[in-house]
DNA sequence: TTGACCACGCATCACG
DNA sequence: CGTGATGCGTG
DNA sequence: GTCAA
């Protein structure tokens, strides 16, 4: 019995492997979007084969993509797959998981270098055999031997529950917001999406001294590792090693900062899509027309939902499951009984 | 059959 | 030394 | 690879 869980699994290590030979990223990107409607699906991905219109009747799902999960479906087996892994060292995906290592790094190792598994990059890196390969860099060398000592140090505990992570945001929404230069002060992303399981946090500031605000943020107490600090962005390690982002925006912006650090990552891009489809476009900074670049909302969630024509959304709905047709308001709602508006159909 | 496919910050490296 | 391209990571 | 024009 093939279930839903294992059609995802399937189709995303497809995109891990076809990424890493240097596939069209827009094909890669097609089995991700696959596998996020199969994870979404309400209902079992075998029905659906065999209910009427098949599998292509799924959104995301072409010809190349129904057919093999219709074998995979049908065997339990997928040949397509087993050919990928046959070319491309399965082990490579241990790599690209270590952070810094991407899919392009780790064929980059494996052609330059013959490495395929960790204990062949470790041993590399320490003898130095990965000097002189192109693109890699003394820089580069040192951070691939401290993301393996520090995979070492913790074995790879990645999420948290929301528990634990409540008192870690407390304590650190306190301390920015005694910052005489934080206007405003909130938690983003998952944790306010009010997910159970924590992989990171986000913080957003808006402040009129962004580099003030994140270098004191970085040199907080709390802070065991800072894994970089710009101008607009930084990123530390508290409590072994649980990962935590500040960004710093302006007051303006932030309330577009804060529905883009809020996510999920589907739900922006598909709100994304639709402010492209009015002639507009949706960044952390704010809604603004295609032509000519007029900023037009980003003060505020609310601005940035209703200049896309949409209800304010509560972040725990922010999942792509619908909530974004459900929160359109609609052209007689805005026109009024007499006069008929022309809003961009989306 | 053809073109578009979300948007951006930071670190690093190659190149001039 | 600065700049642009690339890779990685984030929602 | 998929979708829409």
């Amino acid at each position: 019995m093939v279930t839903n869980e294992d059609v995802v699994r399937t189709l995303e290590r497809i995109a891990d492997l076809l990424e890493i030979r240097g596939e069209n990223v827009y094909k890669v990107r097609a089995y991700r979007q696959a596998a996020v409607q199969v994870e979404n699906l309400g209902e079992s991905i075998a029905d659906v084969a065999a209910g009427e219109g098949g599998l292509v009747s799924l959104a995301g799902f072409g010809p190349a993509i129904a057919e093999k999960v219709s074998d995979l479906l049908q065997s339990g087996r997928l040949a397509f797959l087993e050919e990928l892994e046959a070319e491309v060292p399965p082990t490579l995906l241990a790599l690209c998981a270590l952070p810094g290592v991407g899919p392009r790094t780790a064929a980059l190792l494996w052609r330059e270098a013959g490495i395929t598994r960790l204990e062949e990059l470790d041993a590399a890196a320490h003898s130095g055999t990965l000097q002189g390969i192109p693109r890699l860099g003394a820089k580069s060398i040192e951070r691939i031997v401290a993301a393996l000592d520090s995979q070492r140090d913790r074995g790879a505990k990645t999420r948290r529950a929301r528990a634990d992570v409540q008192p870690i945001v407390d304590e650190l929404t306190g301390v920015l917001r005694a910052l005489p230069e934080a206007a405003m002060v909130e938690a983003a992303g998952s944790f306010r999406r009010r997910r159970e399981s924590i992989g990171d946090l986000d913080i957003v500031v808006a402040t009129a001294t962004p580099s003030k605000v994140l270098v004191a943020f970085s040199a907080l107490p709390q802070v065991e590792r800072v894994l970089m600090c710009g101008d607009t962005k930084s990123s530390v390690e508290v409590a072994s090693g649980f990962q935590v982002d500040c960004r710093a925006v302006s007051v303006a912006q932030f309330g577009a900062a804060m529905q883009y650090f809020t996510g999920s990552q589907a739900h922006n891009v598909r709100l994304r899509g639709r402010a492209l489809r009015m002639g507009l476009t949706l960044n952390e900074y704010g809604v603004f027309r295609l032509d000519g670049g007029e900023r037009i909302a980003g003060a505020t969630e609310e601005d940035v939902y209703a200049a896309l024509g949409l209800r304010w959304i509560p972040p725990e709905q922010r999942e792509d499951r619908g909530e974004i047709e459900a929160a359109v308001i609609d052209d007689v709602a805005l026109a009024g009984a007499a006069v008929q508006t022309v809003l961009p159909r989306i």
